[in-house]
DNA sequence: TCATCAATTGACAGCGTTGTCAATTTTAAT
DNA sequence: ATTAAAATTGACAACGCTGTCAATTGATGA
């Protein structure tokens, strides 16, 4: 490996004057600074991470942690934004999956963390939720993505699923439809109570009557089939069926295609169809194409990156950062699913 | 920050036998070694990683290359087995994404690569695909995912495509279907041909003429959706249509699917239908499930890992190792969508 | 031309660790 | 009890880099 003693040798400096050359620092002579970038050239030289890292304390390297959400296809773009913000930062990244049945803040992989003298931590969960931040990790500048915890204590970037359900409100008035249900997720999921709030706000404002909600139960995949399909045929059944049926998930709405073909509906001709989350594989395949809400998850990882950058140089600064919770908003996606009244 | 000095004070003893305790070295009284490691608890000390790369310039960690398997749900598991496996062997992983439209192999990232000096390398590909390595990456432990070249330069880990597809034929044989047509990928995909050699030899072997094989073009979404549609119906329009359709993956399959409603046809009562990947999302979610192939995209991952060390291992002792193609077997994963005749 | 001051450069220590080798202690054998 | 051998322990250098501070060089003005 080459090192910067064989730079400063090829040269003819001190290893001190190719540290100022690759450091940008002032006060090097032009003439100078040229032989040291030739030589780095020539040689190839790249300086040692761990060295710089050693000397400075800074690793310049950040880990990225999660319960499982690297590992499910419906949320790697945050992994995704948060890999791409590091890069353009300048950051190393690190990925720990966390051990199964274990907490994603103790074991070997944590251990590695406080040995690595990473940076900053970034902790992604799979769904939208609450969490408990064990006392330990507040010396380390962390930012939660996609949960939060009630304390206020660190900074997190959230999907914004009030915002969400609005845009979903908005979305099926726009297109005439004032009869809608609401198969919402199970009810002791966050975005679920905020998805509902957002959607009931914008009927409101059209002077509406919120729409019908039913919740799905927490269960095993069959049970949670049956139980959609359920909600699916009671709904249908009504006297006056809703023109729409928004889903609390792509995933639902798929299962819920399935039961409305199964009905002899169609969709969107009898019936309009809006998912959330855009998951690109199944509204994309689905036929007709899936209008759905996309969560910003990819956003939502860059976000993370700015934030944990700024709560770094605060730390740093020994300035105190007031802890946020930064809501990203989501967006329509108009595919074939939605008609027009 | 805790060093060994604060650790060696505490336990009233010099650096070095921290260090001893540590690693583990023979040579320790029993009793100097509680005490090192109670003041190692009390203190919470754990090693510098950088300190310990540094001294040994091996950094025990390795770098996750992709073109954009990490984004890709359909072999996230790659990522996630190089994960696991990585822990398990006490191995920190970086994970780069490489930059879009750029060559994985260059730019910052891979400068970092260098300055990290990252013990190893593992690159994965999306789809199993020939690749071209750069001469300047050979010089690092490297090994292919996916992927390999035809140079043999390197080791690569695969999925056995050809068992797949023999595996394939035997699952349709034992249901009894002997008139299957194949609707494969398209013809410059590598696995395509390998899937119909294992296919038509499973038919060789029960005395039968090869299935009828078609090959999709490699088109844009609508073209592809426009050309599956062409070729299913023309195939169940024959004199004697098949009983059995096997689908180069199970997106195919999932559009297959869908056209064969169309036509009226019910599976698996009128057509069986069987895919390839395993894609759980999709053939979960199917009805009726959809009985597939499953690439072992989790168990190549790890073996990544372990083919890496070899390679580290034997590079540092100067051994030559012979660079080798290692192919995983995939698996049948028996749902509801081939009948038995 | 020479003193003065600013700009440029380099010597050296030290970051936290482990390898080398010498010093010390313990054990075993007489 | 004494001595040689073995086991245990420690002092110190070095890994590659940057910060400190001193030394050197060049530029400026009288």
């Amino acid at each position: 490996m080459t090192t910067i003693h064989d730079v400063a040798l090829r040269a003819g400096v001190s290893i001190k004057t190719v540290s100022r050359v690759i450091n940008g620092e002032p006060n090097v002579r032009p003439k100078t600074k040229a032989a040291v970038e030739s030589a780095i050239a020539a040689l190839d030289y790249v300086p040692s991470h761990f060295a710089r890292a050693m000397k400075s304390g800074q690793s310049k390297t950040i880990a990225f942690l999660t319960d499982s959400v690297v590992t499910s296809p419906e949320s790697i773009d945050i992994a995704k934004g948060v890999a791409e913000a590091a890069a353009e930062a300048g950051l190393a990244l690190f990925f720990l999956a966390s051990e199964p049945d274990k907490s994603p803040f103790e074991g070997p992989s944590f251990d590695f963390i406080r040995s690595a003298q990473v940076d900053g931590l970034i902790y992604a969960t799979h769904s939208h939720r609450e969490i408990e931040v064990p006392e330990h990790l507040l010396e380390k500048p962390l930012v939660l993505v996609n949960c939060f915890e009630f304390a206020g204590r660190v900074s997190s970037v959230v999907p914004d699923d009030r915002q969400g359900g609005y845009l979903a409100g908005q979305l099926l008035l726009e297109k005439g439809h004032k009869n809608v249900a609401f198969i919402n997720l199970q009810k002791d999921v966050v975005a679920s109570r905020l998805r509902q709030q957002g959607l009931n706000l914008a009927f409101e404002r059209a002077g509406l009557p919120p729409p019908h909600c039913v919740f799905l139960k927490h269960e095993a995949e069959e049970a949670y089939a049956e139980d959609l399909a359920q909600h699916v045929r009671t709904i249908m059944a009504a006297d006056e069926p809703p023109t729409a049926l928004f889903c609390g998930n792509d995933k639902t709405a798929l299962r819920a295609l399935g039961v409305l073909q199964s009905l002899g509906l169609n969709v969107p001709a009898d019936v309009s169809l809006l998912g959330y989350d855009d998951f690109t594989i199944i509204a994309e395949l689905l036929s007709p194409g899936l209008t759905t809400i996309a969560i910003p998850y990819l956003g939502m990882g860059r976000e993370a990156i700015s934030v944990l950058q700024d709560v770094i140089e605060k730390r740093a600064n020994n300035h105190v950062r007031q802890a946020a919770k930064i809501q990203i908003p989501g967006w329509p996606v108009h595919r074939k699913s939605v008609a027009t009244l």
